[in-house]
DNA sequence: TATGAATGAGGATTCATTCAT
DNA sequence: TATGAATGAATCCTCATTCAT
């Protein structure tokens, strides 16, 4: 690994290999802030410090450039929770809460949380990218919430309720949290604050899952 | 094959005062279908039977006509909720399932759904119309929404939230629905049945409001 | 004369004959003021008091119309100046401070003077125009200035000049002055004063004219 | 017919640099024939060799160009007789005459001299580039005149005058000289000689501006 | 690899002209 | 005659894409 290096000393000495990553992280912030259409590559190539010219080494046009920045952003987001759900231990009504905050760390309040809000806007015009968002995405977290429901269930601790479409209800209001951070949230006079909101989601979600005689439990466990 | 007439129909048939309708419902339509940028003028003029340049004579510009289609199809949303809730002698829980079901009727089923979605998705080009739907349906539709359960809470029926971001949360699955139906919903195989999620929905939020005592009665009605 | 009116007093009875003098009155403003291209027909008729469609009740086009105002507001120009030609019986001197401040007021102060700009600006795109403008107006001035210069000549009043090229500048700072008036004339700190300019050019041209033993006389009077 | 390649020539050869110059030239060329309005900067691509897209790299749209045309082939053309007026060290008679010959050697004989029709055609919807002109070049020029007149009064060789205005007069004769080529000139039976046209524009001035004792001299010398 | 000048198809917009009323 | 809604060809301008260097 000690090779010769042809050029000495280049002043920041950037793996060529961070390329794609740098160009696909300009790109994200540029369609989650524009949208797709609005977006110019000539901007995508000034904020990864690259020439136009270069993103074509890398990505075969726009639309490929864009799929690229869906599926880059989008593996991370599911495995940390698919991994809690297989090993955790504790109550179900705790797993759920475990997930939702960890989700709001990793992924919801970061940038990558524009990616909804892309994919909602784009799906029409880029039916391939919606199918594959729609399966190894929601399809995959509409399954993860829905086992960790039934094992609510299952322990005696949830009530029986329509689980397939539950998941559906109850997914949303995270996506429209994401979601709203990147539209609505500069119209607001006072800014909504995304821990209350997710504890009043939680406290939604559990509440409506408890059991009449689970009632007496204190169920949101507000974060400390 | 009856004459050999070149042009049968009258160059301009149609009333003026019609034209700007029919307009703004062939852009809505292909707006939601392609979003803001990538619906071309050709083809809105085509769909409402009109040539290119008819357009300009009822809006000044692609944005202005944008605008109109959003603002034409905004407001009679709110309109029969607000009533709705200013007139309701029932439990909170009936209205609850009343505004939600006559809000799907009315507004979630139609085409006028897909404004949510091209508005999220061009926020961030047009703050100045996000600006206004934020103030005109959004905040308007989270008043509403709090005082239903302020009415709820006062009447003794709902037990006691943080009503400031439950509300949020609570829209969100309603947005959430007629975002899918214009994104998602073509991807799935077996399609999201809106009754049953509208179902679950109102399971859902009526369960979390309910009291520990009040369990007993039943709170969601299937549509019949 | 005393017919049935059909409408009973129409506000200001106005001869239907005055019609294309108004529209030629209201397109001589405007295409002075933007030239041939930059006007558009709808201010025309706007400024004329008519709908666009009455424009092509007389004119045949918006060419048509440029060469009708061009062709109505040339005649009036040279008659005047001629007939004093004719029959005038003072000096040349005279004769020629007499031309020029009646066309000064005839001319040269009202819109009409904005003609020459405007074939000037437009003699590549109507060469027809050009031609009739040339023939109709320029070599009828070029011929009366060089009639007027060898009145002069003959009578020994002016020295021996190149009048067929004197003629040619000796009419440019009439030409430029009117074309000044709308072009520079609102750039000025302090505006061109028209008199004082024709003082100074008739002060030249009639200076340069005189013969060497002439020259104690005066030969410019102050218009008073 | 040597060999069966598509594109022989590389797609761009030239270098940067000298683009802009090629499209001013260009369009030089069409505004000063066509006008502003009816030049298409299609044509002035096609002129200039190069594809619409290039203009716009290297100007920002239609008028930023007209402004570049005018700017860019405006100045030198003072310089040089700013430069004589400077230096000379012969009669004013003499400065006189090899302004004008110089001028129009340098300008008035060349495609620059058709600017002078465009910013009169344009000034009205140009109003920043009249001025521009009118400070650069117009001011600039009659304060050259100006300074040319008090150096042949002061020395005793020219009459006294209203030089502020008679600089107005006394320029116009070249300005539309140079007008008339660009309009009028291919109206013609016999084409105006513009070194006649300038010997009879000196004869005059000059004449105009002699004190009676110095009449003797001859003061038009023609050009050889 | 990397560049960025050049391209040209595509789309928004204008406005002279038409024609049913 | 007079209107003005409708038309659509014409043109400016944008920007994804290419390719010689």
């Amino acid at each position: 690994m000690n090779a010769p290096e042809k050029k000495p000393q280049p002043r920041w000495a950037r793996r060529k290999d961070a390329r794609p990553e740098e160009i696909i992280a300009a790109a994200l912030d540029l369609f989650v802030e524009r949208g797709f259409a609005a977006t110019r590559l000539d901007d995508v190539a000034a904020r990864a410090g690259v020439s136009k010219g270069t993103l074509y080494l890398y990505f075969e046009n726009k639309e490929d450039l864009f799929k690229a920045v869906v599926r880059g952003n989008v593996l991370p987001v599911l495995e940390h929770g698919e991994e809690l759900v297989e090993q955790f231990s504790g109550s179900s009504a705790d797993l759920v809460q475990q997930l939702v905050r960890g989700w709001w760390e990793l992924t919801g309040s970061t940038k990558i949380a524009g990616i909804p809000k892309l994919i909602i806007a784009e799906a029409g015009n880029f039916p391939d990218l919606a199918k594959f968002y729609y399966d190894e995405v929601i399809q995959r977290a509409l399954s993860m919430f829905r086992r960790v429901l039934a094992r609510g269930t299952d322990a005696g601790e949830f009530r029986a309720v329509d689980a397939d479409h539950l998941v559906h209800v109850a997914l949303a209001p995270l996506v429209m949290l994401a979601v709203w951070r990147h539209s609505f949230a500069c119209c607001e006079q006072e800014e909504l604050q995304p821990e209350r909101y997710l504890d009043a989601y939680l406290d939604m979600v559990l509440h409506s899952l408890s059991k009449p005689q689970a009632q007496e439990k204190k169920h949101v466990r507000k974060k400390s």
